[in-house]
RNA sequence: GCGCCGGUGGUCUAGUGGUAUGACAAGAGCCUUCCAAGCUCUCGACCCGGGUUCAAUUCCCGGCCGGCGCACCA
């Protein structure tokens, strides 16, 4: 960014219809972004090879969530507590700080103040005496500003009921892992992908679509048996990639290691197979859609980065600086281990089991101790602490069954000790068969941004070059991600070549091609115009066509151009697209 | 959120206390047998609000938006 390339490329966006900043007429509103036609026409593109590859390949399912969800969703995810930066502000230079991050930069002994209240943290600040970082002003006394980063909203008439837009597409496939595990016919592991958008309301946007308040992410999350599935690593094993691990960050000169998927869990640089099946699939994802593989790179994260329950994660990156700059790393997606966190949190916080049965492979007979209480007889006995009473033996011939072996059993619930006689408790030891157990899955999670994705994807398809003198801007976009595939041109508007174009327009667009008809201005300025846009490949019809029934077809970034016969247009196009046929041996 | 700089047609830009320059793009036409050619015509702009002034796009203040730096990016 900040180069003149990215400039150019950002002024491109918005003339040729790429993205263009939302409100325009309204002063503009920061954060928020239009995709035009060519834009909405590539995010489609790229969506649908993300679609291919992370859902239709790998055999997973696809849902749709809200992006509106309520507020017990968030206080279950951690999100409500958890998302929002608690701010002080300088009362001398002005400059605003993380206050948790004050509390525990010092000697409070405080090594977590995210979780503390923000009364908490104003006593902390003043206790210590804490100071400004930046300019060593006192900071007691200072009010602790709460910035939570979700857009809050109201569901329904009133306050009563808040909501939340989400801040990640994920939740909203955790929150309905019940019914989803029932859809996999609870068979582990199974994968449910997303596309969709996300908001976080950021303090302050920047650098066009690269930090964005609404964007659309891309999220797999897999659910598998820790103890017993494991990826096919093969697969993507010969995949190769860039990576820069933790340890390499810390030492100066630290280097990015260039190898395969299958070396990198061979050597230990990848810990998690599942992380590393992702890394080698998220590889060729990028490739495809036409990231440079030479500026892009898995960036392990460092200890602190690390969130509390995951053991390791890494970042795709890709680099967005001018070709012979300082390379300007911005991050594409995440690869998390999750564990089971997500869906032990919700869990615990909902009514709904986020287990799966796991069946042994042959059941198992354990011997039970159980009880089944007389409540004819504690009724009477104790009155309202029956009840309580009962569920106290029920805890005590699990946990200890020797104290059944006496006369009589004590058990103390609410700080009064009951005593019941045994034969009273229905305890028995008995043989139960087993088949099975309930398990919490672990959570595998790729999560990638698409607005991300197609921003770096423009950016290393950005290209300047000559022609015949002239100067020339064309983007060299894969024909699979390009927002148009053919642009089909009548050398002429007239003697009948303009009615044959659109004939074969028609046609292609038939055959299920994204198309562009222009008979505008000169020829060469139609090519442009098409190489701007990123168009792989442009038809003319000219006055051959009506001789012999061929037409040119050109190369976008070659600009040659070879002679097809019009009815073996439709095949030789695909062929093209899909990398059967190169231009260089038509 | 703080600091510095900036905001003129779709894009890039000149300039000004008295309503604005040029280029590119776009539209119409002529010309044109494959790479932004030429000619004619047309369309189209001073971010918003307040202040100073006879008069503000211009000066001042505030806001919005953008770039950069700081902070933030679970």
């Amino acid at each position: 960014m900040t180069q003149v390339e990215a400039e150019r490329l950002v002024e491109l966006a918005k003339r040729r219809g790429f993205f263009l900043q939302s409100a325009g007429a309204y002063g503009g509103v920061s954060g928020f972004y239009t995709f035009g036609p060519q834009g909405a026409a590539m995010k489609r593109n790229v969506e649908a090879t993300w679609r291919d590859r992370f859902a239709i390949q790998e055999g997973h399912m696809e849902v749709d969530a809200p992006t509106v969800l309520p507020e017990p969703v968030f206080e279950a995810s951690g999100h409500l507590d958890g998302f929002d930066d608690m701010l002080v502000e300088c009362p001398e230079c002005g400059e605003s700080h993380r206050a948790d991050h004050i509390v525990e930069d010092t000697e409070t002994g405080i090594e977590e103040a995210e979780s503390l209240a923000p009364e908490r943290i104003e006593e902390v600040i003043a206790e210590y005496e804490l100071v400004c970082p930046t300019c060593g002003t006192g900071l007691a006394g200072q009010a602790i500003e709460q910035f939570n980063l979700m857009f809050e909203t109201t569901i329904g008439p009133g306050s009563s009921s808040p909501g939340y837009l989400r801040p990640e597409t994920a939740q909203g496939i955790f929150i309905e892992f019940p019914q989803l595990a029932e859809y996999a016919r609870n068979q582990l592991p199974f994968g449910v992908t997303q596309i969709g958008r996300a908001y976080r309301n950021e303090i302050s946007p920047r650098k066009s679509l690269l930090r964005v308040r609404e964007f659309s992410q891309a999220e797999l999350e897999l659910f598998i048996d820790p103890e017993v599935d494991e990826p096919d690593l093969s697969a993507v094993g010969d995949v190769s990639a860039r990576f820069y691990p933790a340890k390499a960050q810390d030492c100066e000169g630290g280097g990015v290691i260039e190898t395969t998927i299958q070396k990198a869990v061979d050597n230990g640089i990848i810990a998690d197979p599942w992380i590393a099946y992702y890394l080698g699939v998220a590889a060729e994802w990028y490739q495809r859609i036409g990231l440079d593989m030479d500026r892009f790179r898995f960036r392990q994260h460092r200890p602190g980065e690390l969130a509390h329950y995951s053991e390791d994660c890494w970042d795709a990156e890709g680099d967005v600086s001018d070709p012979g700059k300082e390379p300007d790393w911005i991050e594409l997606g995440g690869f998390a281990y999750r564990a089971d966190y997500d869906l032990s949190k919700h869990d615990a916080h909902s009514e709904e089991d986020f287990t799966v049965f796991k069946q042994y492979d042959d059941p198992v007979t354990v011997e039970k101790p159980t009880v089944d209480p007389d409540m004819s007889y504690l009724g009477p006995e104790f009155g309202g602490a029956a009840g309580d009473v009962a569920d106290a033996l029920e805890s005590l011939a699990e946990d200890t069954p020797d104290a059944f072996e006496g006369e009589d059993v004590t058990v103390e619930v609410g700080g009064d000790e009951y005593t019941v006689p045994v034969e009273k408790t229905g305890f028995a030891v008995e043989e139960m068969t087993e088949s099975g157990e309930h398990i919490t899955p672990h959570v595998v999670e790729p999560s990638l941004g698409i607005d991300r994705a197609l921003y770096t994807a423009l950016d290393h398809a950005y290209r300047e070059d000559e022609v015949d003198g002239e100067e020339r801007t064309y983007l060299s976009l894969p024909p699979e991600v390009a927002p148009t595939t053919v642009g089909v041109f009548p050398l002429m508007d007239k003697d009948g070549l303009g009615e044959r174009a659109h004939e074969i327009a028609d046609d292609l667009r038939e055959a299920g091609f994204a198309v562009t008809y222009d008979d505008s201005g000169a020829i060469g300025r139609r090519y442009r115009r098409q190489d701007e846009v990123g168009t792989p490949y442009c038809v003319t019809v000219d006055y051959d066509t009506l001789e012999d029934g061929t037409v040119t077809i050109r190369d976008r970034d070659s600009t040659d151009q070879r002679r097809v016969a019009v009815e073996d247009l439709a095949a030789t196009v695909e062929a093209l697209v899909a990398g059967e046929e190169t231009f260089a041996t038509l």
